[in-house]
DNA sequence: TTGAGATTGTTAGATATTTAACAAAGTATG
DNA sequence: CATACTTTGTTAAATATCTAACAATCTCAA
């Protein structure tokens, strides 16, 4: 291994590129089509053009965590995939709680990816009345009010944001006050939370921008060459 | 203008590096929020500390596409937020079909955030005849089957694919039949279009992996801190 | 068992992005 | 109307990321 750990081999992953780490999971998946259609090993070569990278740069991202491959052969499929899995920590159970009955809400309780690889919900809360007490997804909607106690009672790691923007911020609070660990945050906003809880955006309305710039660009292009 | 246009006017936006590309929309919402609360001028310091970036890099970021600022002053909020719409091409209004009336599907159908940037459904398609027929907000859902006619007949610039994997990749040949100049994608799966079509994927698997990476560095670095 | 071919992990070089620095040109105030 | 202050747009330096190159070493077929 190389730049992973130190003498003593404690600070794994310091200083990992952001970079490198977006592109985890794309390798993730990658790895796991190919565990489902049961292909045995894989070369740097192939899983850049899957990804749409230079082969060098798989290699040493790769290299950043240990030497997971073997010269002349490549890369087996299943150790790679169990050891970025391990990377990525979807090897353990983690729990997550869910702020926000919503359309969007309902969607991600409803959505099976997560919990195949091992993320569960294990409560959903909601501020509207009539939205408390039905069921999503198998799960009682519980009050909002009740979010920081229940936490106490049954701590989870992961806590979702489907609320509008308004109450964004105040539900943050409140799962920090409840010792939640990560926010997935879907709301457009941009959250105050303490240095020790990690935040993850999922922007969806900048990402539609950022299609709508590209295809203004490229129009521009095609109109220019027929000039 | 610096680096924007040759030398007649009109390779616009040519060159620009992804990286800026990705944060325009964060310019674009602090800024209509800005407008909201009827703030009249911003510094690039402003905006880079609610951006969490450098004051440097927002003015070079800006400088790609033209000067909309004032030595001594900054940007007037109203003037770069119309400069900056132009720039993501959401002054004008972009017609959009979406495929898969699932969970996913609907909650996007209903995500209000981008019809008032002018970004409208104008169809919904489905292939299941339990959901063909049926009403999302307000529009009937029809069948995938006529998806490409329903395109020669009514164009739309992009299509929105929130079908589950295995069905993503058809449905964007379709799309491509029917002439749409962009994909918007939810389905986890890397599609394959023509070149001429801009593709924008949103893999929130991927984004709730990057957290869960995230997550474990941290509680590494504070078990480490703890010694 | 040997030798040709393949492919890794790593180092060094090339490229891209970010940050610092500053002249130019405005604002604001007395 | 002069002067101190502010802040842009731009150039250059610093930093980060990506790509090429290659020794090391494994595979595989004969």
């Amino acid at each position: 291994m190389s730049a992973a750990n130190n003498k003593d081999g404690k600070y794994k992953y310091k200083g990992i590129p952001l970079t490198v780490v977006k592109r985890l999971p794309g390798y993730q998946r990658l790895l796991s089509e190919l565990a489902a259609k049961e292909v045995e090993r894989v070369s740097s070569r192939e899983l850049a053009a899957k990804m749409k990278i230079n082969p060098s740069q798989v290699r040493q991202d790769l290299s950043l965590f240990g030497s997971f491959g073997q010269q002349g052969y490549g890369y087996r499929v299943s150790y790679l995939l169990s050891e970025i899995n391990k990377i990525l920590g979807i090897n353990a159970e983690t729990k997550m709680v869910l702020v926000g009955g919503g359309q969007l809400g309902r969607a991600v309780a409803n959505y099976r990816n997560f919990a195949k690889r091992g993320f569960i919900i294990e409560a959903i809360f909601d501020r509207d009345p009539r939205v408390i007490g039905r069921t999503i997804d198998n799960r009682v909607v519980r009050d909002v009010q009740e979010l920081t106690a229940y936490l106490q009672a049954e701590p989870a790691e992961i806590g979702i944001i489907c609320t509008p923007a308004s109450a964004a911020q105040e539900v943050a609070d409140q799962l920090v006050a409840g010792g939640i660990k990560g926010i997935w945050n879907f709301a457009p906003v941009a959250l105050k939370v303490p240095e020790t809880v990690c935040l993850e955006h999922v922007h969806l309305g900048e990402s539609l921008m950022i299609l709508s710039f590209k295809l203004k660009q490229k129009q521009e292009e095609l109109f220019n060459q027929k000039k």
